[in-house]
DNA sequence: AACAAACTTTGCACTATCGCAAAGTACTCT
DNA sequence: AGAGTACTTTGCGATAGTGCAAAGTTTGTT
């Protein structure tokens, strides 16, 4: 039996959207509950694909490695985020590693059982297409993004992007409520830590930001965004 | 009624494997034929996406436009391809424009029968998952191409993707079946037209391809190979 | 045949970005 | 407290990639 929280968590996710109580049982009936420590992984990139997660507490991340060593920094999830959920369903592989940042709980299907759910509640496996289809819309803009803009926007947009996942309003801002280095932020944006640095000093001096060691505070967001979107 | 080429051609689609033949036959009903003209657009971008199309005949090809009206090829499509899937049946809009590049013929189905189909028939929904989750696994992988490799390794990993869907064996080697400009490589690489230029032109001196106007025949596809895995 | 339009090439100067090196700073562990 | 580790900053030289300009080439049109 699963507590109320994390049921609630669970039911809280789109993958639920306009499911009745029976059919939301059902389907969290189906869950495994399991706990990963931080440093392990869920899964790794170019295992077979067969389960997907429902984070319920913690955080993970996904990353995605290059032939040549090098490695891009997908996403980052919170408690409520599916993750592998994309591919869980289609019989291939894993097209990147989710690594566990901090001791996290999920909630684990996988994809025969759920293949066998959807049979059963077609409403599922459209929701499934529905999310599916946003995240695919948020890559192709990120796409599109580092396809055509330069280092800083791109740094700019991705603070805008964890400012509105994780931002914690506070005194003098908004605070990117989790511990971020250089060298994670320009994996997230395809640079490298010293680029990321010297523009953070920038900003900083600027007044735009302020930073310590793994934290980043905006005090004027405002200022990023004139950045992406050219003149000022 | 339909032809049968046309049938033939949109039943071997991977939206329709493992139906039953009555299954087929109930979604092959739905679609309406349209014919579009060169010039023309399917759909375009921020529309407000509720129709999907198979091609039946012609050229399509995926465009995303940036706010500072640089572009981005995302896709080039051909007979039996599927445009729009992805996002016709979320309640969203289209995030990129799909524009003719010849007279086509295609079939549409709007979202909303699509969404009562798929409730009658839940392997179509199964399915289109799986469509979308490989489309959404290749669409990361050339996002991890752009954050990591440089423009030279990218022209090069495009001209072979290119190779896959369009290439046709020749006396002397493989050639791209498509007019593809300078510009047009650039802009599914994520650069500009001089760059791609001065990059084909050492790779014809190095004997690699050879290349006219709109035309790229590779005579030693392998040497593309060596160069997007490093060293030589 | 002549002209226009579309596409391609290359020299050149310039800019953005990289990446090493080295020093500084902040945390962690015993 | 002290040592070690992890993270950050910045100067500097190197390099990749850009984008204009101008000329060349191919194609299509009248």
């Amino acid at each position: 039996m699963l507590s109320d929280k994390i049921s609630q968590i669970v039911a809280d996710s789109p993958i639920l959207a306009n499911l009745n109580p029976a059919e939301t049982q059902l389907f969290l009936e189906q869950g495994r509950p399991r706990r990963a420590g931080k440093g392990t992984f869920l899964f790794q990139q170019d295992e077979l694909a067969t389960t997907f997660y429902i984070l319920t507490s913690g955080r993970v991340r996904l990353v995605q490695l290059a032939p040549d060593g090098q490695q891009v920094i997908l996403n980052y999830f919170g408690p409520g985020d599916g993750i592998g959920i994309i591919v869980a369903l289609s019989q291939m592989a894993y097209p990147a590693t989710a690594e566990v940042l901090e001791d996290s709980e999920a909630l684990s299907w996988d994809a025969d059982s759920t293949r066998e759910l959807m049979r059963q509640i077609p409403r599922l496996a459209i929701n499934g297409m529905e999310m599916i289809a946003h995240r695919f819309a948020r890559l192709q803009e990120r796409y599109l993004e580092m396809a055509t803009q330069q280092v800083e926007q791109r740094i700019a947009l991705t603070l805008l992007r964890l400012v509105r996942q994780f931002g914690k309003r506070v005194d003098d801002g908004v605070l990117i409520d989790m511990p971020l280095t250089r060298q994670e932020l320009a994996e997230m944006t395809g640079t490298n830590l010293y680029s990321v640095s010297r523009i953070l000093s920038k900003w900083e001096q600027a007044g735009t930001l302020r930073s310590e060691r793994k934290r980043i505070l905006l005090c004027r967001a405002h200022d990023l965004v004139m950045l992406t979107q050219g003149r000022d």
